[in-house]
DNA sequence: GCCAACGTTGGC
DNA sequence: GCCAACGTTGGC
């Protein structure tokens, strides 16, 4: 059963623009560092589960696209790159800590912004909303997926 | 195993 | 730049 998704990227970092510009608009979603959404990825997210694609620490944090898991986890290559703000030093080659997928960019939406995200009754309930959430893959609702993608909020 | 201190996320 | 929230660390 296909699943949905909120993944955060900062678009310094990663971009709907630039996945879209990506080689068939795929990128490998590096530098995960919670356990928490480590387990979604390797535990629940399945090839072809829908992707709120969302801009964080950024001027206008919210919704801008919709994407879709286009690959199961590997070891994710920035652990081990002491160049890398995603570096990990205690996590080693025989054993990674951590890992990523790819996901692949499908379109871009309106902006759906997080304050509009907030007043909107029918989304009150997405973990994504929750105070203090910084969780930056969270599962979506079904009802919440469809408002937003092809609903009253599309 | 408890919990205070510290670091990080991320909105504002 | 500030700060609320929360996960992690480390002393005990």
């Amino acid at each position: 059963m296909t699943q949905y998704w909120l993944m955060k990227s900062e678009p310094d970092d990663c971009s709907i623009d630039d996945a879209l510009a990506a080689p068939d608009a795929t990128v490998p979603w590096t530098g995960v560092r919670s356990y928490q959404a480590r387990n979604f990825m390797s535990k629940d997210m399945q090839v072809g589960d829908g992707v709120l694609f969302y801009h964080s620490s950024c001027p206008q944090p919210g919704i801008v696209g919709v994407a879709r898991v286009a690959s199961g986890t590997r070891t994710d290559p920035t652990q081990f790159d002491a160049s890398s703000p995603y570096y990990d030093a205690d996590s080693k080659a025989d054993k990674p800590r951590w890992l990523l997928l790819d996901v692949q960019a499908l379109r871009k939406t309106r902006l759906l912004s997080l304050p509009e995200m907030r007043a909107t009754p029918e989304l009150a309930d997405m973990i994504v909303l929750r105070r203090g959430n910084r969780l930056s893959i969270t599962p979506v609702d079904e009802k919440h997926w469809k408002l937003i993608v092809e609903g009253m909020l599309a």
